[in-house]
Formats: structure tokens, C-alpha cells, sequence
DNA sequence: AATATATATAATAATATAATTATATAAGAC
DNA sequence: GTCTTATATAATTATATTATTATATATATT
């Protein structure tokens, strides 16, 4: 199977791959999906920035959305072809996972 | 084995590869080593620019120079991992894979 | 209905990227 | 040495990216 049927679609795909906050998120959502907030709380960057990096994450299909109630849970996707490929030899974040494990969480 | 040991070297990797120019790049390098005049004729960018492509590339370790008289060949560095992990379901580009055919080469 | 919480979108500003042209370097030919 | 060819670097410009703050929307609670 190829990565994508061209390099417009693929250097879309890396451009989204670039960036070290998502790269930190899709670590994140390797463990299990996660709200908004508690992404923010564990990326330590602002509510809106979270935000906007799910959408390009979204745009590109590497992740799906969930909603309950009032909040979205994001998870991997796993039928992306490229996602697939990389996940397995996904560096951990220890730091990230531990702040994940001490955050109070968002959810009453 | 894992990408990279930390995801600032992974997201700098991914970087290199979020240009459409440098995906044909790799993809004409996956024929043979290729030397930047010859380059130069099938991307149709100017000389520079496929100079500073190949810096970013050499940068990360995508590719190795090898340096014969005047001429400059690079190729694609088989040591690493993300590009091994990658290259066997690269796309191809016809077009480009044709223009190289044609092209007259800038060896005399 | 009013308020609080979670998320998304818009506007903005700082920085990074990728192309170009101009110039420098280095090797080969004469 | 001078000229040509191949490549690299510097300077510049246009565009893209990523963060922030401000605001909008949507659900839940009282």
C-alpha cells in the first residue's frame, strides 16, 4: 500500500507530522483518547492553541472526534494508513505521560 | 527501533519532509544518486534552490554527497530509519521520473 | 432564564519557510 | 593564468505557521 496517491497529499500529511506540540499529542491519544482539556492542561498551552492543532490533525484524518455532552474526546485513527506505519516506533514522552497521570482531569 | 530519540529530532525530520519539492527529490533519488544540475532540470526551480532542498536534506541524514570533480552526486542514506521505514511505500511521480529520462544529462 | 464549563473560531503578531537574484567558490578546459 | 561549468552561500521577499487574546457557540447546572 502507498503512503498517498501524491506528494501534495503526503507533504500535507508531514507538514501536520512537523510540528513537536502535535507530535507530543499524538503521544498523548496513544495511550487513550483525551479530551481538550486535558490536553491543554498537560501541553501547558493555551485552550485555543489545543484547539486549533486538533483541527489540522483532524483535517489530515490522523485523528477522529467523540462527543459527550459537553466535551470532545480525540483518538488515533487507526485506518490512516501513514499513522499506522509511524505508531509503532513512537518515541515516548515521559514527561507528558506523567503530567497526564497527575492532572486532575476536566471531568466532574 | 525507535524514530528518533526525542520528538524534537522527529518533528525537525518531518519538517524536511512537509515540502513537496523535497518528497520528488527523494523520489528521484530512490532511481540512483542523482547530481543537482540533473535535479535542477526536472524539478524546474533554480539552482539555489535545489541547493538549499539538498542542505535540509543532508541536514537530518536523509541523504549522503558524494563529490566527483566538479559534480556533486547525492543519494538516499540507508542507515536511516524513518526514511527506510517509509521508502518502500514511497509514491511515484511519473512526470518527473519521465523528464528525468529525457533529460540530457549535465555531464559532458 | 442566568451562569458556568468546554470547545471552536476570528483576529493578530511574531517567527519560519521557500522561492528568487546576486555573488562566491571550486574544478576542468583552453 | 582566463574562461566555463557546477555547486554553495548570502540577501531579499512573499508567504505560511504558530502562538496569543478576544469572542462565539453549545451543553449542563441552578
Amino acid at each position: 500500500m502507498v503512503l498517498a496517491p501524491s506528494f501534495d497529499g503526503l507533504s500535507e500529511d508531514f507538514k501536520v507530522l512537523s510540528d513537536k506540540t502535535r507530535l507530543r499529542i499524538i503521544g498523548l491519544l496513544r495511550l487513550k483518547e483525551q479530551c481538550v482539556c486535558d490536553l491543554t492542561e498537560v501541553l501547558q498551552i493555551s485552550q485555543p492553541g489545543v484547539s486549533q492543532h486538533m483541527r489540522r490533525l483532524k483535517q489530515v484524518g490522523f485523528v477522529k472526534e467523540r462527543k459527550d455532552g459537553q466535551w470532545v474526546y480525540y483518538s488515533l485513527n487507526t485506518e490512516h494508513p501513514l499513522l499506522m506505519l509511524l505508531l509503532p516506533q513512537w518515541p515516548a514522552h515521559p514527561e507528558d505521560e506523567e503530567r497526564l497521570l497527575q492532572s486532575k482531569g476536566c471531568r466532574v
